[in-house]
DNA sequence: GTGACATAAAAGTCGTACTTTTCATTCCTG
DNA sequence: CAGGAATGAAAAGTACGACTTTTATGTCAC
């Protein structure tokens, strides 16, 4: 059922951080720390550790004489990487895809803008390189192999942007990629014109036309938006 | 010096988290468990709360029979309020402030499209009442009391795209605008033209023009990266 | 030099005892 | 009866000491 984990903590970790995000134990629930002891079969010790480090994802409060608070979703640090994997790997999984899938949306253009003004050679070739990866294996059910050459080239868009909030941001796109390959489509080849413009996006970067690279970005993730019904019809 | 805190684990963490995102501590430097709790005297228990919270943050590693290794800035969790807030009370600041600017200008567009959109009666009347605080404030050295309507704005267009990754984005966006009034300028009036585009979002939002509020609110983006001299000349 | 092995250092875990805060009840007073 | 002060107890917070587990490193034999 639950992950073997490599370390007590990290087994509880994880599953009560999964519980929780899932909507187990709606808001306001409380949780004392020596049941989740008893029911963990750990020490306190470790317990008040998970908490702890639930608490630094304002997942749960810890207040005296009155146990471990559960907290409305509204106030869950909701970019924690790792807040972000139980969340995709939980019920609310399309709900969190269209949110992330709209932040890429608003993120991305401008961090191609950015590339393109700041990428160094390096990384202008790596992202030929991937782009012309994309080209290869878009047909002939090759999705896997796809993927990986999708995400790493939005990975170099966000780092040669020189932002770091943009650079960060590489893991969240990763997770949003994959799981729109392996729920979604998985059958049917990517979209040609998709595959064109990231090529496109390529190109731009490489000849610093920081206007021309957004512009086409935005196109990928209206692209992008449209596969979720984001839009209005 | 440090914080009081009203707590033994938190005035830890906060010396802590400032210290290693302040840079002392270069990544790589070890830190060992009973080594700091003599040094905050204070019991291991804490200090072993303390890391577990720090590790979450991506901070620090803690490896057996190797100690609490400090990690290099580019695998911080640098969403994590907690760390933004450390990074703004310390050295690095105006980069931190660029950085977080720009993610700012690639955000908040997209959100007042949305929020065009989605904007509640409630939360149109709102923006206006915030507008119109602006302005009222715009003249006369109230630089702290138009603060106070330029933060409800911005946070009342994130909260109204009705994405919650950019809802979560608004303490971001009060610490940016903070820290640009509390250091910067300070001695002006804000730009007239910027207070009216402000008024001018307002009235897209109520009027459901998506496209208009987001051009608008790109002139405002603009307008804030120019004052950080973040676009070339 | 290379590989197996032993050593020890540090984090990880546990159990218990004690402190502190704070909610809730009771009881006293006006 | 209302309101507030004293009281009790529940739960988290802290401390300490003993033990386990992992693992980097130094050593020894080959």
């Amino acid at each position: 059922m639950t992950t073997p984990a490599q370390g007590l903590h990290s087994h509880v970790l994880a599953t009560l951080g999964l519980a929780i995000t899932a909507g187990e134990y709606p808001p306001g629930t409380v949780l004392r720390t020596d049941e989740l002891a008893r029911r963990f079969d750990v020490s306190r010790t470790v317990i008040r550790e998970v908490v702890r480090v639930l608490e630094s994802m304002h997942l749960v409060e810890s207040r005296r004489r009155v146990g471990v608070t559960v907290l409305p979703t509204a106030s869950w640090n909701v970019y924690d990487p790792q807040v972000i994997r139980w969340r995709l790997a939980g019920a609310d999984r399309p709900r969190q895809l269209r949110s992330l899938t709209v932040l890429r949306s608003a993120v991305e253009p401008v961090a191609a803008g950015l590339a393109a003004l700041n990428a160094t050679p390096e990384q202008c070739r790596r992202l030929t390189e991937e782009a012309l990866g994309m080209v290869a294996t878009s047909r002939g059910r090759q999705l896997e192999a796809y993927l990986v050459h999708d995400i790493a080239f939005h990975r170099v868009v966000l780092d040669a942007s020189g932002n770091e909030m943009f650079a960060r941001l590489g893991d969240v796109v990763a997770e949003v990629l994959a799981g729109r390959t392996h729920h979604h489509v998985m059958f049917e080849d990517p979209d040609p014109a998709a595959v064109t413009l990231h090529v496109q996006v390529a190109e731009a970067v490489r000849e610093r036309d920081a206007a021309r690279a957004e512009a086409l970005t935005r196109e990928i993730a209206v692209g992008a938006l449209k596969e979720l019904d984001v839009l209005a019809p």
